[in-house]
DNA sequence: GTACGTTTTGTGTAAATCCACAAATAGGAT
DNA sequence: ATCCTATTTGTGGATTTACACAAAACGTAC
């Protein structure tokens, strides 16, 4: 502890990057909780692939934060005030090196990266790593406070575009570019559902996962209770609906690989253009959400408000059903069948309809043969009078089972 | 005109034919309007099957009457006083005969046959049968005059249950004893929209069709302005709703073919068997008949309320989707598409929705190649990322197709 | 038990679908 | 004009489907 040359003040972090570039002789990179490039050594121009990468992206690479997860490398940093060596991963471009965490009481507010291109460290250097990750605490502090201030006036617009209180398209424009974000021409709202209030901790790790995660750009998240919301930018992407639907699937899949939190219910809204519409898209995920719950074997599969079918009506379906006391001569001849003659002819029917008239798979879920499907089908088209080559009819049937499965 | 025998009183039809069959030395029978059998000779039993068929179910045949028309009979006899032969018509078991229509003013009120069974009649013959249709046509008003009281009995029933007046199933079931109608056990409600007023001759057309139409009993029918409604028995017949659909193409066609009646749009409720259902029965052939005027083109082969699929609810769904300003991103993507390349992607999308996603059938709609629509279909499925296989996102895409199509 | 009808499964064949690839065509942009 | 891309149509082959027929299994009634 003698002679610590980072007691020194300095008055930004490039600098003091530079500073330890010096003392260690390697590069040296900074970066907060969420992998974002806080700083970087300039003076030695030595480096590797990754290093670039995060360099010009001003970020960590999502392939990168992957490869050192999956190698436990983050887990042990968010364990330990330790340092930490890695070695060389090279389809990813990175370089042996050694990182450190740096810490305010039992948080980590960032990293310091230590490339080792020509020499390995000491134990000795080491140390020193370590203690230049506690010099620069302060700096990450303030840094934080900034960004949590920015924050807040995040959340206050995100819920103002949630709750329609912005009207004129100019207006949200406008409030966009002051917060410093290109407005979406195309975009989404994605809606999680926790199994238990979200809290502080869940949120770090939100925040981290989301910060990490670069394929949609999340422009805007809140949490709500049990629920996340996102608002999520598809300028430039091909096919949005269905990266919408991957980015759903993958963060539910990370949030429990990573931090083991699972039984999140995904949704998200369409796909959508006009910004005055995120109430709308907000209120489409939260229908989605609703259908899980009434069918939660049906709607196991479908996340995006697009892919509801008649789910999307099926509250006034059911309404009017109800009021209508509604009745199908065919369903009700394929009960009264089944009953008396101990036959499955009303489920077969339904899994043929959930697999969309598909023979082959819907008798592999039935675990029969394709002929006895087909038998089968031919004594539902007598018994129950329905031809199943009119849509129509099918569509009839399909939404009465669902209807009846309701009551 | 000396020494006319038909001049003498005479109690009852039966002894009427008897008499003209002595005199003719013939098999006589006597029909109403509508071919029901009113009183036949005994004295004389040489017959031929299509009599003996006539006698036993108490009304002609229907083959009989069909042929009779395709023959031109009926249609002669329907013209004019004066006496018709019919020759024999081997595969209906009808042998050689002479028929005369029996008139009151201008309408006939009936048939007087003659079989020749041995001799052919000559023209005296003839002449002595027309004046024996003159000499009936008292004893048929009489009849008639009965009959319409009852027709009028028959009409207030039917209308107390079309408007649910009667609410026990017993009191329904009591009044269908008192009129002497078994009551049926399985039932639907066909109503037939003309193309104006139902006037007094298509009435009688229409009396004259339903008491000769055999299949599926019509219980009672009655006409409201431009709609001719029915109930229909289906009481032991197998596969009652295929038979509701089959008889009322069949009414239509023969209203067209006979009387040269066109445009008669059909409609059919679901087969019910509650007695008391019989107004809901009436409102949904009334839906069927709403639905084809909105959507005449759509809709132009569904006749059964079975088959109105998502139609069924178009109401409710023109409206939720209206407040909702429902806009579907595929959808959209698809129709921006079509514009910018002059392309028909929504058409080919909604042509293979509506043949049940039948490459075949929908191909040859479209007049293209099986694998241009192919190749359309998979265009369709990368530009509005539309999975073709997923039931619920092709039922969400019909009814929006449906939907749009009637803003 | 037998007899009967219904259901399941297997076999085979003609037709239809799916997919990949290639050639021809059309339309726009430069 | 030329190039380029998107579309249409054709060909061939592997896979699936539709349908008919037969044998086996199953349940029920007698």
């Amino acid at each position: 502890m003698k002679n610590d040359p980072f007691r020194a003040s300095f008055d930004s972090l490039e600098e003091f990057a530079d500073m330890v570039s010096e003392v260690l002789h390697c590069p040296i990179t900074i970066e907060d909780a969420n992998h974002r490039l806080l700083a970087y050594s300039t003076h030695d121009d030595r480096t590797d692939p990754a290093r670039i990468a995060t360099i010009i992206g001003r970020r960590v690479p999502e392939k990168v934060i992957n490869s050192l997860w999956k190698e436990g490398v983050i887990p042990s940093l968010l364990n330990s005030t330790e340092p930490v060596r890695v070695k060389t991963v090279d389809e990813i471009g990175l370089g042996n090196r050694v990182a450190v965490s740096i810490w305010k009481n039992d948080e980590v507010l960032g990293f310091i990266w230590a490339l080792e291109i020509e020499k390995t460290l000491g134990e000795e250097e080491m140390d020193c790593l370590k203690r230049a990750a506690d010099a620069t605490k302060n700096k990450l502090i303030q840094l934080q406070n900034r960004k949590n201030k920015k924050e807040e006036q995040f959340q206050e617009f995100f819920w103002q575009l949630l709750t329609s209180h912005l009207s004129s398209n100019e207006e949200i424009i406008n409030k966009f570019h002051a917060l410093q974000i290109s407005p979406p021409t195309l975009f989404g709202v994605a809606v999680f559902h926790f199994s238990k209030e979200v809290g502080r901790d869940d949120e770090k790790h939100i925040a981290y996962l989301l910060k990490t995660i670069q394929l949609p750009k999340i422009l805007l998240h809140t949490i709500d209770h049990q629920q996340l919301i996102l608002l999520i930018s598809f300028d430039g992407i091909q096919q949005p609906v269905n990266k919408l639907n991957a980015f759903c699937e993958l963060f539910v899949a990370k949030m429990k690989e990573r931090f083991g939190i699972k039984s999140i219910v995904q949704s998200h809204s369409s796909v959508k253009c006009d910004l005055r519409k995120v109430e709308k898209a907000y209120k489409e995920a939260g229908t989605v959400l609703a259908v899980k719950r009434k069918f939660p074997s049906e709607a196991i599969n479908i996340h995006g408000y697009q892919s509801l079918g008649i789910y999307k009506y099926i509250d006034i379906l059911i309404e009017k059903s109800g009021t209508d006391q509604n009745e199908n001569y065919s369903l009700k001849s394929l009960q009264e069948y089944d009953k008396k003659n101990n036959t499955d002819l009303v489920e077969t029917l339904e899994v043929f309809l959930n697999k969309d008239s598909n023979v082959h798979e819907a008798a592999n879920q039935l675990n029969v043969h394709t002929n006895t499907l087909n038998y089968r089908l031919k004594r539902i088209s007598e018994i129950g009078e329905i031809n199943l080559k009119d849509p129509n009819q099918k569509i009839t049937l399909y939404l009465d089972l669902k209807l009846e499965k309701f009551k």
